[in-house]
DNA sequence: TTGCGTGCAAAGGTTTTGCATGGCA
DNA sequence: TGCCATGCAAAACCTTTGCACGCAA
């Protein structure tokens, strides 16, 4: 779609930073560049939509589509994810990404191909449910 | 949000017949807009969205958050759809929804539960990846 | 007859594009 | 200096809402 160049910009700069330091959660546009007025860091709507979508192309962001009317949504891409057979849990209610790195990951693709003749793709598929947290604190009210 | 009354009315007819005849695959509100015109069943746009939601509210069909810049997408929800232990595997190259009705679902859910604490939303989550057929296919060429 | 369903027009929200200006290398 | 990045305004989309009219029950 769009080159990726890379200048060094300080808009740049200040998002891959936010994400950085923010990389427990993701974020939509709005609420980025709502974030990033916040900490005096004013930067356009416009270009945070160009710098979310290069930063993705670069790998540096993970990009979920949009499960409620909000927009897509950005998180940092840590370390975590560069590794093969992991795959994203995200919680419905907290919107929290975990990381399943377990041997039943790379157990539950093979199976898919070798009896369903699917190859799943990891980068894409993410797995939708509660989590612990969210669940133990539904329970008790 | 809405509540769902129930008038038998030609426009949502119709749109049951479409996605009945072709729920192999899955339509977004512009796609199944301009089926039904190139059929002669001209439905206005605003009767297309409220029919897509009303349809599922009622648990007809089933809808499946944008992956690319067109929107939403539905299809029709077969009866596979209402057994229990099964999950959704969508490819990314031709759209083809497939029903994973195997034990192993049960087995990964399970998993997920006791060894990580996360309970897994069957409704919402869809693997993506690549089907025999697309594979074979791109093999091929 | 009652009240939901329909569809036009318009609004709302997210995302993209055109274009002149600004800033990195 | 050359060229990409930025940001404003405006456009392009998808989707929802208001409202008057139509139609099922």
């Amino acid at each position: 779609m769009q080159e990726t160049k890379d200048y060094q910009t300080k808009q740049r700069n200040v998002i891959m930073e936010f994400f950085q330091k923010n990389s427990a959660r993701c974020y939509n546009a709005n609420e980025l560049y709502a974030e990033l007025l916040k900490m005096g860091e004013s930067v356009g709507k416009t270009t945070v939509y160009r710098t979310l979508e290069n930063l993705t192309q670069k790998g540096l962001l993970l990009t979920f589509p949009s499960q409620d009317k909000n927009g897509a949504v950005y998180q940092f891409k840590t370390k975590k994810c560069e590794e093969q057979d992991h795959i994203h849990l995200k919680c419905n209610i907290c919107g929290k990404l975990f990381h399943l790195d377990c041997a039943i990951v790379e157990e539950f693709g093979l199976h898919l191909f070798e009896q369903h003749n699917f190859c799943i793709d990891r980068e894409k598929t993410v797995i939708y449910g509660e989590c612990k947290h969210c669940s133990d604190k539904r329970k008790s009210k």
